[in-house]
DNA sequence: CTGTCGTGTCATACC
DNA sequence: GGGGTATGACACGAC
């Protein structure tokens, strides 16, 4: 006549339940049944499968919330903490090359230079230049600095990181301090290279003018007619045509073909190298973003073992209250030490005496009639 | 003095 | 095949 609860129902016996369940619990048998024991089933509970599972997997849950070393609390904090994106760790050296904007323009003020006297070499240790001839003859238009800009940049991308502000370099390639700054006197190197470090500002154009790549001090020594500019940005024809337009030796072919190589390829580098921070500045949006749904699924989880927890301690006063109202066939109450109700697989409910069980369950109830009368 | 960064250049692969 | 582009590697100056 009895029903025994299936294995798991006695491991869930104390904590079974749903919200609102007390119906199921009134005694169907009262005054039916020869037998002090009820056998009828119960109606399914919606909510039994769910608990169960809930229930079964709160241990691993919170083993895992132990694991990961979170309390609700610290989940909060890490989210509220990847909102306010201090999680992304772009720190300054993902600063741009420079603030300018305007497009590559390498050129121009080269042909401004009236400069004549001469410097010994371009002090380039490990590089095989191409324009031997050039090299060889290469003037020098001493204190000239870079000024290229770059086609790249926009500096708009940047205005949410002011680390990256202000950053300026004064490029002088290969080009001994002595002999860059050697030919005007009115730039002495240290108060020059500190005006250029102290000013937020911008140099005055005419620094600009006297600073000149090696490519265009190249070009200048020798006697190459138009501009790094032209030689570089022109297209295929027009430079065709501009190169036939006059009469050049070998060597200054040579040389406007490497400078157009060069150019291109600075220009390629710099679109490279742009990429390549872009890569990463959006990798690292996306840790940030991983990092902070992470965060937000671990408060979720907290959060459903809160209401787990409290759905259980629900369910356990429903469990005493139900108890209390059943009746056996001559109206006396079940005693809670000889009786307890059981939860069987397909969501019937039982009473059952304590004791009656299979020799596997035999184990667990004694175990939780023990933990009952603690 | 040393490490890092930005840049130009070269070599190479690819289109 | 020449020219352009992309990119890793290297060197160098600035800081």
């Amino acid at each position: 006549m009895l029903r025994l609860s299936s294995s798991n129902s006695s491991s869930i016996n104390s904590t079974f339940g749903a919200t609102n369940l007390t119906g199921i619990f009134i005694a169907p048998h009262v005054n039916s049944s020869s037998t002090n024991i009820t056998s009828t089933p119960i109606l399914p509970d919606p909510f039994s499968n769910l608990l169960e599972e809930s229930m079964l997997d709160e241990i691993s849950l919170l083993d895992l919330a132990m694991e990961e070393g979170f309390s609700q609390a610290q989940a909060s904090q890490l989210e509220e903490e990847l909102d306010s994106d201090s999680g992304l760790s772009l720190d300054s050296s993902h600063s741009p090359a420079s603030p300018s904007s305007s497009e590559t323009s390498c050129s121009s003020a080269a042909s401004s230079s009236s400069t004549s006297a001469t410097f010994s070499e371009e002090g380039a240790v490990g590089y095989s230049t191409d324009s031997e001839v050039a090299t060889a003859e290469e003037g020098a238009v001493g204190g000239y600095s870079k000024l290229c800009r770059m086609s790249y940049q926009n500096p708009s991308q940047f205005h949410g990181l002011p680390q990256l502000d202000n950053i300026s370099h004064n490029h002088t390639y290969n080009l001994p301090l002595s002999s860059v700054f050697a030919e005007d006197p009115e730039l002495p190197i240290s108060s020059g290279k500190k005006a250029m470090k102290h000013s937020k500002l911008q140099p005055p154009q005419d620094l600009y003018d006297k600073h000149s790549s090696r490519d265009e001090r190249r070009a200048r020594s020798m006697k190459i007619p138009f501009s790094n500019e032209k030689i570089i940005n022109l297209p295929v024809e027009e430079f065709n045509e501009l190169l036939a337009k006059h009469h050049l030796s070998e060597g200054q072919l040579a040389l406007i073909r490497d400078i157009r190589r060069r150019g291109k390829n600075k220009m390629a580098a710099q679109n490279c190298r742009k990429r390549k921070l872009d890569t990463i500045i959006n990798l690292e949006q996306g840790v940030h973003d991983l990092r902070r749904n992470k965060a937000r699924l671990l408060k979720e989880k907290m959060e459903f073992i809160r209401s787990i927890r409290q759905m259980k301690q629900k369910m356990q006063s429903l469990y005493q209250e139900v108890f209390t109202q059943l009746r056996d066939e001559e109206g006396r109450p079940y005693p809670p030490s000889e009786y307890s109700l059981q939860y069987s697989a397909d969501g019937s409910v039982l009473i059952m005496p304590r004791g009656v069980t299979t020799a596997e369950q035999h184990r667990k109830p004694e175990k939780k009639q023990k933990d009952k009368k603690k």
